[in-house]
DNA sequence: CAATATCAATTGATTAGTCAAGCTAGAAGA
DNA sequence: TCTTCTAGCTTGACTAATCAATTGATATTG
């Protein structure tokens, strides 16, 4: 039963690997209590403010709904406030934010390189980076098979 | 502000395609009434069955809880049956399920498999599955950095 | 034999997300 | 000016997960 190809053993791993990375980093950020979700909301927020949720979601790739509902939390905690403008709400964040992105960002960066310094060489996470990022481009022009 | 490593990049680039392609995945299994999380805990207990719940969780890298809950909802819908077997309950599908899976493994793995084949040749995804299996083993004995 | 320890599974509260239907406010047409 | 359209956001119902506390069933100990 199992003929797996090339192709779906890399999916896996990449699944499996995401998740489990994604939980430690969890781990890792509630000395700051924050979720890896919300440390990535917010820092595109941080890069791009202001800006409208619509952008957001599209730089998070999450729908609009989500977006609408990662807000309200970050909102509720004091982390970000969000003002009428127009028809749009535009999105910025508190001094709060600022104050722990800045001591928290330069950890979970190195958190992150963590993963890939400790066992790759730079030639090694230049390659695996071209690769992604080819694949990772190519995923957004694809269209569904035909059923 | 700015001030990316290597291997930030790299994260980025596969927490968005992994979250990318998992919706494209469950956009596609739509057509076999499956998402991709239901697919995945359906291919691990084909494989292994019959098995507990903890030893489906680990493979599947979910917590007992999460198990559970996913457990009650395939059951729900008749793709598994549980028996109380000692203190343990073991789990295996049912022929609804067997049958679904026949048709829905070799095109799921065929859509997986699209992602990679349309921009890399043999020796980039062998190269990309070896760096990746690198990295993700190292993940696995990686311990939190110290507060 | 009754009390307790142990291990598996469930459950309540919460985060995070999807889709699709519903609001809401400013823009445009009659 | 008043209705209608539309873009941006919210919301209800749901899937999927986490953690931590609880329940259930057997095994062990006093």
């Amino acid at each position: 039963m199992r003929n797996n190809t090339l192709g779906s053993l890399i999916w896996l791993r990449l699944m499996r690997f995401t998740n489990q990375s994604n939980q430690m980093s969890n781990d890792f950020l509630k000395r700051f209590d924050l979720t890896t979700a919300q440390f990535d909301v917010l820092m595109q927020i941080s890069i791009y403010q202001p800006l409208t949720q619509m952008e957001l979601a599209e730089k998070v790739t999450v729908t609009q709904g989500g977006i609408s509902r990662m807000l309200v939390r970050l909102e509720n905690e004091g982390y970000i406030v969000r003002k009428q403008d127009w028809k749009t709400k535009t999105i910025s964040l508190t001094a709060k934010a600022v104050s722990i992105l800045e001591q928290a960002m330069p950890e979970q960066l190195a958190f992150q390189t963590s993963f890939f310094d400790d066992v790759l060489n730079e030639e090694e996470q230049t390659t695996l980076y071209t690769l992604m990022t080819r694949v990772h481009k190519h995923s957004q022009k694809k269209e569904l098979p035909p059923e």
